[in-house]
DNA sequence: TATGAAATATACCGACCGGTACAATAACTG
DNA sequence: CAGTTATTGTACCGGTCGGTATATTTCATA
């Protein structure tokens, strides 16, 4: 039984209102004034419930990561064909990245490249570099799925393939962030793609 | 003649230990204080030679806009062909994002995705976009000439390769911030390369 | 050497930062 | 109906922020 007066706000649904400030702001730029203001909360309640400014932001952090690796999951997953995945991947990272309902890029990209030596808890910046070793996860296990069937040839690097398409990815973050727009960032997709190896020595190469 | 007492300070000099401290913490995360000690000299003299924190990072990120373009037209231009030019390029971009002797990362990548909404001056934020699009320059004047003299296809998409390779060298700078070593950024060049286009339709494929 | 101009050093300004003490409030328990 | 417990609102803490007023120093000029 809870003892108390009980809590009057959802702590997922402040959480994602932190994340929208946060991801907006970085760790730094959110002030403890904003964060309160969009959740709707005082500040004794917040560090009541999260603790510390760094624990709210490690929650924060936690919750998107977990739902974008499940999206990107899904994605990998659900296409007919790894290079299709891929492509579908790519082109929902794009369209995530530049959605107008989102504060705009990556939180995680954000966050990396707004980590500062002197004003950053080394927490931070560790879960930080952890989220994003993690987004390369489900796409090297789907890389290494289609060696597996053959889709992908033997001489494939997937663990290189893996690392290329997360960096592009986070490419195409910072080109929103930066304004781009989202054909722009399409063109990119279409480019990398071009990256995908080709079959290993065809023993009849398919021309006529 | 120059009046009064002359400054103790180089301004060039100074400007590059303010780009230092900006690259590191950016531009909200660099206090006056870090500034000015960095710069060994006191506030008033830098608020009298900069005018301002936001015209001090302006002036430094012209610096280093300049340097790095100057660069990199240096190298796409003298290699001995497009493809190896464009190889130097990434791998040297590589080389420099992850250089100990350097903050880490772009200072330009790390600027845009530091931009925070309510407390970046547009003026900053719009130098920072037009830097990044200022870097792809070098590399699509490149691939301009590639194509005029027939060493990349006419099927080719130049734009779209220049902002293509521009996005990589972003996506590298995230990696590098969040702590990659300087093989993994290689090993995305590798990827990266396998973009090249092809030549159009050969008459006779050469192969044995 | 006296004078004026520009850069220096010190000390300070109001505003905001993250974090908290305190008292009032609202639920469950007996 | 007390009594306990946890949350809430308010008001405040020391510290730091970007920026500046003031007075002193150091040079070129005359």
């Amino acid at each position: 039984m809870e003892r108390g007066r009980p809590r009057s706000f959802d702590i997922d649904t402040a959480l994602d209102q932190a994340l929208a400030v946060f991801w907006r702001d970085g760790f730094q730029g959110a002030s403890l004034a904003e964060l309160t203001a969009a959740m709707g909360i005082n500040k004794p309640s917040l560090y009541a419930a999260f603790g510390d400014k760094e624990g709210l932001y490690l929650k924060a952090l936690a919750r998107y990561a977990l739902a974008t690796v499940q999206q990107s999951i899904e994605v990998l997953e659900a296409g007919p064909s790894a290079r299709q995945a891929v492509e579908d991947f790519l082109r929902g990272s794009a369209r995530n990245l530049t959605d107008p309902a989102l504060p705009g890029g990556c939180f995680v990209v954000n966050g990396i490249a707004d980590c500062q030596l002197s004003a950053t808890p080394p927490a931070v910046a560790a879960a930080l570099r952890d989220a994003m070793r993690g987004s390369e996860a489900p796409l090297r296990a789907r890389l290494q799925r289609a060696q597996a069937t053959g889709e992908l040839p033997a001489s494939a690097d997937v663990d290189a393939l893996a690392t290329f398409f997360n960096a592009v990815v986070a490419g195409m973050g910072v080109l929103a962030k930066g304004g781009a727009r989202r054909a722009k960032l399409y063109t990119v997709v279409d480019a990398a793609l071009a990256c995908w190896p080709p079959p290993d020595k065809p023993a009849k190469p398919t021309r006529r």
